[in-house]
DNA sequence: CGCCCATTTGACAGCTTTCAAATCGCGTGG
DNA sequence: CCACGCGATTTGAAAGCTGTCAAATGGGCG
């Protein structure tokens, strides 16, 4: 499959694979779909609410993210997408964006046709059941931010997110979870965690005080990753990233602690 | 197809068909699947966070909610599942249970086996696609649940799950939008909305006295849909029920206002 | 009639927001 | 090489929405 490597449509395939897209063909037939690649700056709208979506964009440098605003004027930020991932399946597989998509930084995206991702599913169970657990697994995010929104303080939520981050970034590839830098700045920080950007800053120095991140610019490192995770209350099980064995949650490696 | 009626599955297939099955054999074969019924009581577990799932459960009757725990021993419900919806096909399918599932009240359950779902979605792909979809539109209330619970003051927010619970409770058949009984006691709503017990108490009282709602018991009668759906800040398009156009945003039906 | 859970109500504390303004970082142009 | 411009980050003080803690009231049921 070396040649596979080729196609601006492999991350997608690196993606699928981890939840059930095996055999060969299924694997061509991927590959195959008909797409074209796009360049949108920072800041720049990749999906506008209420718009119908006839494409589905494969991120394959940068990120996203999802949003929505309310009567007030507020954005709350729905989800962080990274370099690898399928953005807005969910939006184009109904037709009617829900939610508006935005680069935070240049991105370069794949767009394909919802038909054609349609019709390869059809024909192909397997894709579709890869496809369709993906989308899960997005929504298992979508649940813990409720949570996280919801029910936590503005230290718990930050470190929170800073965890999640971390192992996303990890999980995708080229970073590690206690060292990386920091795609949103203090505003878009605070979208996604139902917070002003002030109050993010005093947060984030609470956090730098404690010992917990250390600070330069936007990166961050996290000294202890251990004690991170306790912080914001963090248990990767809801990320589905496949390390941990299907079993109570107290079968947890140390790792996703 | 008169004979389906009288399977115990035929609200999934009639939830389903909102979203693409239609072939006859397609519905034998979703009503042919294999399951047993069971009942639960109100406030009993159904699913617990952290176990393995092999079942997904078709309530049949009563309601359920979707919760996560937080370190500090708070409860957010996710969201709120009510007759003839699919529970947690998100869990089984991702093997793992992220979140745990309860009874509001009594319910009558149908368990069909993880297996036997998979192995119906890889012969028919329709089924597939539209348990999918029926997925992404559980998926686009949380997304609408994260911008509520973040960016809402307490009365939009409580106005707005008023609005949302009405459109789903007349969709899925039996009431009326504007006058239903509330199914959760007012901890539950607090859990839902992020709001303590006795806040959500003020904020019902304060609905009532701008003459939002009236109450008696627990049964809500909404005499202005209108005012209601602008105090909460409601646009029904991300239940995705299909009663609107599919075109920009500027063009929803005056029901979804 | 009495028990128990859900609903109400009151007073006060507290976490976050608001509103301003200062400082910093960094690319651009003189 | 340094001044300028502008967005991002910091910092302060005060107001506000919601939470906390208690206790009273109400309704359903044995």
């Amino acid at each position: 499959m070396s040649e596979h490597l080729t196609s601006p449509l492999f991350p997608m395939l690196r993606k699928l694979e981890r939840w059930g897209v095996v055999a060969e063909d299924d694997r061509v037939a991927l590959l195959s779909l008909p797409h074209s690649l796009r360049i949108v700056e920072a800041n720049q709208a990749v999906v506008r609410e209420g718009c119908k979506v006839t494409h589905t964009c494969l991120l394959r440098s940068g990120f996203v993210h999802r949003f929505k605003v309310v009567a007030d004027g507020g954005r709350q930020i729905l989800s962080i997408q990274m370099a690898g991932e399928l953005v807005d399946l969910e939006n184009s597989m109904l037709d009617v964006a829900d939610h508006g998509v935005q680069a935070i930084s240049q991105c370069e995206l794949a767009l394909i046709p919802v038909e054609a991702l349609l019709s390869l599913a059809s024909k192909r169970p397997q894709v579709a059941v890869a496809m369709w657990r993906s989308t899960l697994v997005d929504s298992a995010i979508f649940r813990e931010w409720i949570a996280n929104v919801g029910r936590r303080d503005a230290s718990t939520r930050l470190a929170h997110l800073l965890c999640e981050l971390g192992m996303r970034l990890e999980s995708s590839g080229g970073r590690k979870r206690d060292r990386y830098t920091m795609p949103l700045n203090q505003e878009q920080i605070g979208d996604s965690l139902s917070l002003t950007a002030v109050h993010v800053n005093r947060t984030l120095r609470g956090l730098e005080d404690r010992g917990l991140i250390v600070r330069d610019k936007r990166e961050i490192t996290i000294p202890d990753w251990k004690a991170l995770a306790h912080a914001g209350d963090f248990q990767a099980g809801y990320l589905h990233l496949g390390k941990s064995p299907q079993s109570t949650s107290l079968g947890l490696p140390a790792s996703a602690q």
